[in-house]
DNA sequence: ATCCTAGCTTGGACTTTGTCTAAGTCAACA
DNA sequence: TGTTGACTTAGACAAAGTCCAAGCTAGGAT
């Protein structure tokens, strides 16, 4: 994560203490947390910390392609740090436990050209749904 | 659309006017309304309705599996009638325009088993994103 | 045909999630 | 060390959705 404040700063970032916080938050795998929740974790290291900071940062990080937002279930969106390897969505219908995982093949060969309807499609979001261990 | 109502009926639904009306305006194909879209048609049919009917209504609706719920860039849920026909979408970058699109084969075959964590998968949404005619 | 009542609807208050602004603060360069 | 533009802050605001108490009504019962 250090590396990510190090590539940050060299594009003109300006490195000051509510940033660290908020990327080393964002730390680890299958990381998806909401807004608030970085905020809340946020404060316990940095107890002044805003919302409006952790709101303006996360908005940052995704502009810069740091940082995935996902939007599973229409309430908060969440942040995923694992931006820099393709992955999917694995969510239990039930706890809604958020899992990273890597499905086989190009998931834009499966569009027919005769169902593109003339877009230039760039890219495809999947969200596989199931319970848990836990949840059955 | 009637047929829609029919077999709500059946169910035990009670048929209002209010309900009739929010079936009216999510008739059609490609058809992805805010809630508050369909509660501005809605309006324009039967002026007194209120917000909060054309919410439970369409909770309602996704609830008896005649509409889905469509989370598509975590602002507000669109609704979407063609429930019985399984479909993807496929959402303009720009301007946001919605398709509903048919992918080839299985797209819960595409997870191998060590990438499902022990869960129980029991479905996949996928969002192809692109630019539409008119914007591109 | 009318009555009853559980279920439906209403308006408004409230909550959650996110955005905006003006004033103050500070990281980084000179 | 000083300067300055970028960053942060608190709080007001906005959008989307939920909840509630009070009133209304569809449709079965009489």
């Amino acid at each position: 994560m250090s590396d990510l404040l190090e590539r940050l700063r060299e594009r003109g970032w300006r490195l000051t203490a509510q940033r660290r916080v908020v990327a080393e938050v964002l730390d680890g795998d299958h990381v998806h947390l909401t807004a608030d929740e970085v905020h809340a974790r946020a404060v316990s290291r940095l107890p002044e910390i805003s919302r409006a900071t952790v709101y303006n940062t996360l908005g940052e990080l995704v502009v810069l392609g740091e940082v995935l937002e996902v939007s599973t279930d229409g309430r908060a969106k969440r942040y995923d740090p694992n931006a820099h390897h393709s992955h999917q969505h694995l969510i239990c219908s039930h706890c809604g436990t958020i899992r990273d995982v890597h499905p086989a093949g190009d998931p834009l060969a499966a569009l027919p050209a005769d169902e593109r309807f003339g877009f230039a499609v760039s890219g495809a979001e999947i969200t596989y749904r199931g319970l848990c261990p836990d949840c059955h």
